[in-house]
DNA sequence: TGTACATCAGTGAACGCGCGTTCACTGATGTAC
DNA sequence: TGTACATCAGTGAACGCGCGTTCACTGATGTAC
């Protein structure tokens, strides 16, 4: 069956979108290929018509994961003072709750890490969230961007990872509040 | 073959041991009981003599991993002010280098909390450690240490994450000097 | 003391299953005549 | 304008593989006679 000209580019864009929620969701090993194209309607078959390997798509869905946090971020950024309610929204229940839809480095770390070869997304994303941070700090330390960076993605791991809703809910908002303590306090030498 | 009397409970630890040093290292979905039982000179048949199923294993290699680290805590705590210590040794390159033998938190957590059934052990994991950091604070407040927790474990999971191995340092010298300034410092009200 | 037997930790072939990947094929549509 | 053909996104059976799990079997040793 023809299709219209874009029709295959869209359909690229379809499983790259469905790998990133998904891939965030139940982790990249989890993640079959046959269910995910099932979901989108298409057969298995066809995936290689657009994709070298897994690890190809595993590359494109986390570089898209990337972008669509940028897309979030500006805005955000764009605020006064916006660094509060940054902390707050990474260490919200409602990003605690949507890994497919959050930032790629609580689900995907540990997993890449363990890998034999880690994405070199990984780095670009750290280093891209350390500046933001850092940017936002009152004197752009890149040690202090960092202590919070790891801050967040710990909390956010830890809380989705208790089987306890009250623990979860206790270590979203301790961490978040000392955080927010820390950045309202002036920097020690 | 008859075997002499503790010569099960042995084979049994044995399994359990290298489980736990595994499924730290690869991640559990991706270890597999057929390599893991050869790795032990033994056949994969003989698992099933041992355990129910391999969610059994995964429990009982989380408790045993976290029995170790309780061990190795236990004089870490004696010594006074005993918290920079703790912090250094968490965030060391031999800790990163080995995550084998080291905290479960980086390694699982993430894993374990996308699967449907998160483990028991990980809430008593967090909450055991969130007491023995509270326990070193001045104030011995709960949501600090969670803060440090948090910092710890998602500062431990970048840094083994990266493929710059000059990122993954700084990483963790940077994390480690700020919890150690601000475990120095007050904590404000 | 010597032999027959029971025990049982460990063996290894086999099960169905889903994985990533390959490939000959389909069939609706745009194009050429 | 109507027909034949080329295109090519998507199909679905098949590949070898490793997974978790099952089970009939082995065979060295402790025990009973």
């Amino acid at each position: 069956m023809r299709y219209p000209d874009e029709h295959k580019a869209q359909t690229r864009q379809r499983i790259i979108d469905e790998a990133a929620r998904r891939f965030r969701r139940d982790g990249v090993a989890v993640t079959g290929l046959q269910p995910l194209m099932k979901a989108l309607g298409l057969t298995h078959g066809g995936f290689y018509a657009h994709f070298a390997s897994k690890d190809e798509l595993v590359e494109l869905a986390l570089e898209k994961a990337c972008q669509q946090l940028d897309a979030n971020a500006e805005p955000l950024f764009a605020v006064e003072d916006p660094l509060p309610g940054f902390i707050q929204t990474y260490l919200s229940a409602l990003h605690r709750d949507n890994p497919d839809a959050g930032c790629p480095l609580p689900t995907l770390c540990a997993e890449l890490g363990q890998r034999g070869t880690p994405s070199a997304q990984t780095d670009q994303l750290i280093e891209q969230r350390t500046r933001q941070i850092a940017d936002a700090l009152p004197d752009a330390s890149r040690a202090r961007a960092r202590l919070l960076l790891a801050a967040l993605v710990g909390g956010l791991t830890l809380a989705r990872s208790t089987r306890d809703p009250q623990l979860a809910d206790e270590l979203l908002t301790d961490v978040a509040g000392e955080l927010l303590a820390l950045t309202r306090q002036p920097r020690p030498q």
